[in-house]
DNA sequence: ATATAGTTTAACTAATTGGTCAAATATATA
DNA sequence: TATATATTTGACCAATTAGTTAAACTATAT
């Protein structure tokens, strides 16, 4: 029973998942998810009362997901050199498994920004940036790294790293025409990310 | 008549562009287009015969405009750096005056790759690499940029230029906590962009 | 075995939505 | 002015879709 049980939410919930990452919440059909589950259309809706209720727990479950890869990078005890390798490393690594899951989580949170504020509200920035500061005193100082500009920093970090997951579309076309395999560049990237970031922060020793 | 006619066709392809960029194309609504358009429906479907043409008109426009922001860079004669301080300029600013087409445009091509062909049949990237090589010979060799890493470089270029936009929603939430305003980010950017890929280029001198 | 509670289904409903049509109105042309 | 042509509208249609319902089925506990 609660066997079954599971196995029919857990089946739910997967097909959900995906036709929500391919079609997004306008474009997913109740049919289409029950379909994919093996199951009927009623049992669903008796699963799941509404559709929003289904997407917002797909959602909410997901975009967490997706969030929750950023936190063990500030855990970790490395250098922060060790660490930027480490998060394009593990971040870029988890998105080849879930190809389709940057773009749906930007786009939905577009289409309706309240979304993001139930999943950052648990999240204080500014301890986080405390927390930082301790562990890495002397190399944010070394490379220019201040309260000032870390969300330009950090966002950095996260467009190279996220980026070509959003854009895979146009970057596809793209390399069709230059011969180049997206998942060789995305193999790649996860060294080239690293070096990249490393190589523009060290250049910032000379400013301040 | 045909004064009047352009009038119409352009309120139609005016509000369509709004509500497409807001809810996408499995979102949008034609009578919603209508509504703010000021006409009746029936006048919509006389002017575009579908919702899939109507779309299609507005997305090839729309994402032909974005995509030629990019080509500019290369005709001008300018140094590389110079042409890099100049490319997020001109795009940032460009995004900032439509702040949603990125992301529609990125969303509505990996909903439907088809699309992209359309746009890039008419160009040649390995010719303009070429065209690039010639120009700035020296300073590729300078800072180790060839054809086998050019996609790594210029998606990471396109990256930071776009993805704030992309990310908006989220990118909103982090700085609420923080409390950073967005447009003041943006407007920073420019700078921070230019300086920060021409800080890792030159990085890239050591190697090789 | 049988009563009970949870599970699954086929058939149905109500609302939304893209698209049509015939009539009305404005505009240009002869 | 009269006629043809283009534009605009309100009312309508057919298809799709989220959600409901009542009945059938299954497993378990007594």
């Amino acid at each position: 029973m609660t066997e079954k049980d599971k196995q029919t939410e857990e089946k739910i919930f997967e097909a959900a998942t995906e036709v929500f990452e391919e079609k997004g919440m306008d474009g997913a059909r109740m049919q289409d998810i029950a379909d994919r589950a093996g199951i009927n259309k009623a049992l669903l809706h008796y699963y799941y009362r509404t559709k929003d209720h289904l997407f917002e727990t797909v959602f909410q479950l997901l975009a967490g997901k997706m969030l929750r890869k950023f936190a063990p990078v500030f855990e970790k005890d490395l250098t922060l050199e060790e660490k930027i390798r480490f998060f394009f490393q593990q971040h870029i690594t988890f998105m080849q498994e879930n190809p389709r899951l940057p773009s749906f989580v930007l786009n939905e949170i577009n289409r309706n920004p309240d979304r993001i504020k139930k999943l950052l509200k648990n999240v204080d920035f500014k301890k986080l940036w405390m927390k930082i500061e301790e562990q890495h005193k002397d190399e944010l100082e070394k490379y220019n790294i201040t309260i000032d500009n870390i969300p330009q920093i950090m966002s950095t970090i996260a467009a190279i790293s996220v980026f070509p997951f959003a854009a895979r579309g146009i970057l596809e076309g793209i390399f069709e025409n230059l011969g180049v395999e997206f998942d060789t560049y995305i193999e790649e990237r996860k060294g080239f990310a690293a070096d990249f970031v490393i190589g523009a922060l060290q250049s910032r020793k000379a400013s301040k």
